[in-house]
Formats: C-alpha cells, sequence, structure tokens
DNA sequence: TCAGATAGGTACCGATCGGTATCATCTCCG
DNA sequence: CGGAGATGATACCGATCGGTACCTATCTGA
C-alpha cells in the first residue's frame, strides 16, 4: 500500500503545523484502534500515512509515546463525547448522563465496536511504568472522579458508590461491546443506570 | 532463568500424559495471564517451563492454539469459581451469584490484579476468527446465558434485561479491577448488583 | 532382547520487530 | 539570490519473532 509516497499533498490547504506529524497520527489512531497497539508495527502506520519510518522518529522519540500521544488524543475526543449533553441539560447532570450512555449504548451494540481505547491500552501493556498505561490511568481516574462528583450532583446519598457502579456498567459496556456484537449486553447499559441512579438517590 | 532443564521431574507421581506438555501450559498460563499474549513469546514460556521450544510445537500445532488452551483452561477455572457457592447456597441462586461477586470484588481490589484472561484476550485479539478469539467469545456467550438463567431462576420481571446487567457490572469489575489498584471502583460491585436485583425483582 | 515409536535437545530458518545513519529536497526569510 | 532549518526518502542495523529440520535418549510391547 503507500502507492505514490512523493507528489501529490494529500491536502492542499494545509499550513504550517507539520502534515506529516498530524497524518501520522491520524493513521496511529486508527490502526491502534482497530488492531491494538501490539498488533500494529511502525511500518504499517507510515504506510498508512503516506509517510516514511524517520519522519514518524522525527515527531515521536519512541513507538511508545507514539501510543501515548494515541491515547491523549482519544482522550479528548471522550470528554468532548462524554460532555455533549451538558449543552442541552446545563442544570441536570442525571439527563447529562444519560445522553452519553445513551450514545455510548448504541455505539457498543453493533458489530465492529472496538471498546475503549484507554481500557485497551490498559490491558495490553500491565507494566505499571509504560507511557501508554501511565495516560491510560491517569484519564480513567479523572472519569472516576467525574463520575463521582456527578453522583454528588445528583444528591446522590453515598457519591462514591454511585459513581462507582456507574464506571462497573461503563467499563462493561466497553468490554462487551467488543465481545458480543449486534445486540450485545450494553443494550441494558441505560436501564442498569437507571435503576442505579434511583437506588441511591432514593436512600435515606 | 530455567536452571537445571533436565532431570528432578517436577511432580514424581505423574503418569502418561506428557509431562512437558503439562508444564508448557502452566508456563503459558501464568506468563499469558501476568503479561499478554501478545508481549510472550514462546521463547519465555519453554524456558519458564524448564524445556525447548521442540516440546512446545509437538504438544500445540502453533502459539495461536496454544493461547487458545490456555484460555480454555482459563475458562474451566472460571466456571469453577462461578459455581463454587452452588454448595453452600443449593436453592438460592440470588445468593449463589451475591457469593461469587463478594470474591470477585475482593480479587479486583488489590494491585497487581490482571482482570479476566477470556475478557483481556479479546481485547488482544479483535480479528473475528481468532482461536483464542473465538474460545473468548463462546465462554463470554456461556456466562451471558448462565447470568439470565439465574436472573430467571430469581424471578426477574425481565431476566434477559437483568442478566446483561449483571454482566456488565462483572466485567466492569474486570477492566477496571486491572487499572485501579486498592480500592478501585469493584469495591461497590456488590451493592450495585444488589441493587439492580432488587430493581428487577420488585417491578410488576 | 531388540524394534520402533515417542519425547527431548541443539541449532537454525526467514520474516519482522523498533529504530537510525545518511543524503536529497523543499520552503521560508534576509 | 542565497543559505539555513526543517522535512522526506533510501537503505540499513541488531534483536527477536514464530516455527522447524535433525539427531539422540528413553521407554514400550512383542
Amino acid at each position: 500500500m503507500a502507492e505514490r509516497p512523493t507528489e501529490a499533498p494529500p491536502n492542499v490547504g494545509d499550513r504550517r503545523p507539520s502534515r506529516a506529524a498530524e497524518r501520522i497520527r491520524q493513521s496511529a489512531r486508527d490502526l491502534f484502534y482497530r488492531e491494538g497497539i501490539r498488533a500494529v508495527g511502525v511500518e504499517a502506520i507510515v504506510a498508512g500515512a503516506g509517510v516514511t519510518k524517520p519522519s514518524l522518529y522525527r515527531a515521536f522519540p519512541s513507538k511508545d509515546e507514539l501510543a501515548a500521544a494515541y491515547l491523549r488524543d482519544w482522550d479528548a475526543v471522550f470528554w468532548e463525547r462524554f460532555e455533549a449533553g451538558a449543552a442541552l441539560y446545563p442544570d441536570d447532570p442525571r439527563a447529562r448522563l444519560r445522553f452519553y450512555l445513551e450514545g455510548l449504548a448504541a455505539r457498543a451494540t453493533v458489530d465492529g465496536y472496538r471498546g475503549c481505547g484507554l481500557t485497551n491500552a490498559a490491558v495490553e501493556y500491565p507494566e505499571p511504568g509504560h507511557p501508554a498505561r501511565r495516560v491510560a490511568e491517569e484519564a480513567k481516574r479523572a472519569l472516576r472522579r467525574r463520575l463521582t462528583e456527578m453522583a454528588s450532583a445528583m444528591g446522590a446519598s453515598r457519591p462514591d458508590a454511585l459513581g462507582d457502579g456507574l464506571l462497573l456498567l461503563i467499563e462493561g459496556a466497553f468490554a462487551t461491546g467488543q465481545i458480543f456484537g449486534t445486540g450485545g449486553p450494553a443494550r441494558a447499559l441505560v436501564a442498569a443506570a437507571d435503576a442505579l441512579i434511583d437506588t441511591y438517590l432514593g436512600e435515606a
């Protein structure tokens, strides 16, 4: 693949910010997510980007750091999706969360879904200090904090417990979504979250 | 490693069934689970088993098939754990499930936990036909069926929905258990499952 | 006792891994 | 125009990957 390496800049309108690095990021993002980080070689990444290896290693110090950059990109779009309901329901944290969960349930119950890039990376890299794992762990800690915060805003009796329960459901959707195809267990996600929230809001 | 390869059969009482193959299975089990399947080379496996590569390839046609065998072993011990409460609570499916969930919550909230080998393998191998993925998918389908069956036995109004919700929680514990260390979200597992079950049992 | 199957070990295979040295080219700015 | 810094391409590195050909030791049953 990578038919004609040299001529024909892919997007003529690109400006300063190093188009090669950006193309590498995008190629890495697609391949890492689709096939897994360990399964993808740098050769495949640069081929997908239409560049060559030295271009990659000038923009990123190593494959591990490229993986970390991919996860930071992933994290950014995750939060975009997660907070997308904020504009629709500015004063209703429960509706906001529900909005995200509905979208997640839809995505996670069709064939080809591959789960959360961050969680997948943590599975692929159990070594504590790995750059990719570091990004994944920090992102998940932030999500946990945010969910507890939202549980608190909902008025839950024990926001920690509700936040953790919701995180279990979300991670369960990530995992089962890529194992079961269409019609997987994530179809029960919203109802389960509702039941959980109702229970924790109903407590004295 | 692999200090003295030849002498001293590991278990003197072993009969016919090829001790080398068994040592390879055990070494593969430890390494695959601890570090991930893709991260472990066959060299490390045979070194851990104190044998050499041809012994591995006489017992297993390929690394992929060895991974599949590892997952079948994993599946067997999983069911052992999952059904361990059957003896204690022969006529109480809810208590039986709770027993398993309590054990899982305990395991998943200590440092070094690595989640479910089957789920991890599905993350590492997204290709539909892969031997390891096949085993993982089939095992998870069986778990889903079993949970729905138990939900039905509990008298749930919609056993499918309850079973799926419980599966989300369990998979969430597998995932978060290996991301957060001690004190992770799985500490809320039992309470969340209770809330879910109560809700689905309380429905008309 | 001896044939033959079977298990184990040594040494090796081509392919691919992540990563780099070196040289050509392009672009912007004085 | 001219030259400097960034960008890209070719070709290559040692290490490791999964997998195998070949020889030896051992244990079995006739």
